[in-house]
DNA sequence: ACGGTTTTGTGCGTGCTTTCACATTGACAA
DNA sequence: TTGTCAATGTGAAAGCACGCACAAAACCGT
């Protein structure tokens, strides 16, 4: 029986990944987990747990040997195989995510992209065609993409998801402002930039209440500083 | 002294927004925290705990009044106030953002767009010119931008952050897939686009994983059952 | 070959998050 | 007005995640 990962620790997986990749690049051979926790944002106990949840991968006395490492935190994460991916969804998202390089490096495979405006069918993204909606179905049967990246507004979204999941998709890739509604077999990843934004925005004020608390604060100091001074 | 939320709890509060949004359209005067808890992915208990922290909204054997739950969420994510925003990086990603207009509606102003190559500037996007760098400090001293939304390669966003910063910006929306390390007073949101795709591709080959597990245990199973049968 | 040093892997305690469960409050109908 | 029912607000338990601290292991210089 394969052992349940925490969210937790998944989520600072690929950052660990990313963060060894360029010490990989810089051709750095090993590193401890002290090192790698002062340059990320976490502790070295928390490094070290982290990556024991998939075995030893460090040697006491030496520390974690950069490359295998990468490889290995590679494996976990599933990027040792391709994935193709479909974009559906043509307009400006859509094209980001078709054109962002960094993707196919990963091998994350940008296969095709859909749209339902005449206007773009038959244009050029990236080095893939758009392709119309009424093309979907047959491509999603016979390529199988492992991925489906979720690009329209939010009144199709949901129609869409639940057409290419009857048709044999398990993966979705959601940018649209929605929760979907799948079967549990059905992985879903949500990219919600609303609602990223309206964090920072709480983040904005909660941080400027702070401020202004800390202000208030040194004024009463101050204020009682004063009057002490005025006693005397 | 403010009560400190915790960032489990600012994490939904978008989503419960949202989604008052939408039954706020569908004019719903009111609404439980279970009837709430059924259609998102929370429990009832997590939903009425949660708005506590802000306090009692709610009224009891009636439930919470759609729209003005929905106001008093708007409030404390500090949507009852315009933002603006500029974008740094007239790429794909910094045009679908500029031109995302879901934004708009929530109070974030687009204000500006700059970029470094020289055949992009002038070029109209949604209704903001793209300006040259070069324009970028004064413009930041004059119109004091709320938020800074980073959308250009690495290499470049962390000075670029940096920058801003020294300039007076407090408050960033980071697309560059690095870890921006800025003074603690500067609020950072970031968004990782590759780490939420690698988070999808390990959710896959979890699921993949069980899938196979569960197929084995059937199958030894029903080993095991055909051997009892053979037995008697 | 050996001893000091480095650094992992891990048991355990602490604090935060989530869920449960229920007393309390107010709505609504008769 | 009064009784019943619905749903909140909240104390307390259960469940998790995190960080500490240290024993065990391996490195490295002498």
């Amino acid at each position: 029986m394969e052992k349940v990962i925490s969210t937790a620790v998944i989520k600072r997986l690929p950052r660990y990944y990313r963060y060894l990749g360029e010490l990989r690049k810089k051709e750095v051979v090993r590193i401890s987990s002290k090192e790698l926790s002062e340059r990320m944002n976490v502790t070295a106990s928390q490094i070290r747990q982290d990556l024991n949840n998939f075995g030893g991968f460090g040697q006491q006395g030496y520390g974690y040997n950069v490359e295998y490492l990468y490889t290995e935190i590679g494996k976990i994460l599933g990027l040792d195989q391709e994935h193709q991916v479909i974009i559906i969804g043509a307009g400006n998202l859509g094209q980001a995510i078709a054109n962002y390089a960094d993707f196919a490096r990963r091998g994350f495979d940008i296969k095709a992209v859909f749209d339902v405006k005449p206007e773009l069918i038959g244009k050029e993204i990236g080095d893939v065609k758009i392709r119309a909606m009424s093309e979907l179905k047959e491509y999603v049967a016979k390529q199988k993409p492992d991925i489906v990246a979720l690009a329209l507004p939010k009144e199709h979204a949901v129609q869409v998801a639940n057409d290419v999941v009857s048709w044999g998709v398990s993966a979705i890739w959601n940018f649209a402002p929605v929760e979907l509604r799948l079967p549990k077999h059905v992985v879903v990843e949500n990219v919600h930039l609303t609602e990223s934004l309206m964090r920072l925005s709480y983040n904005i004020r909660a941080a400027k209440n702070k401020r202004d608390a800390d202000a208030a604060q040194k004024a009463t100091k101050e204020a009682k500083a004063e009057s002490a001074a005025t006693k005397e």
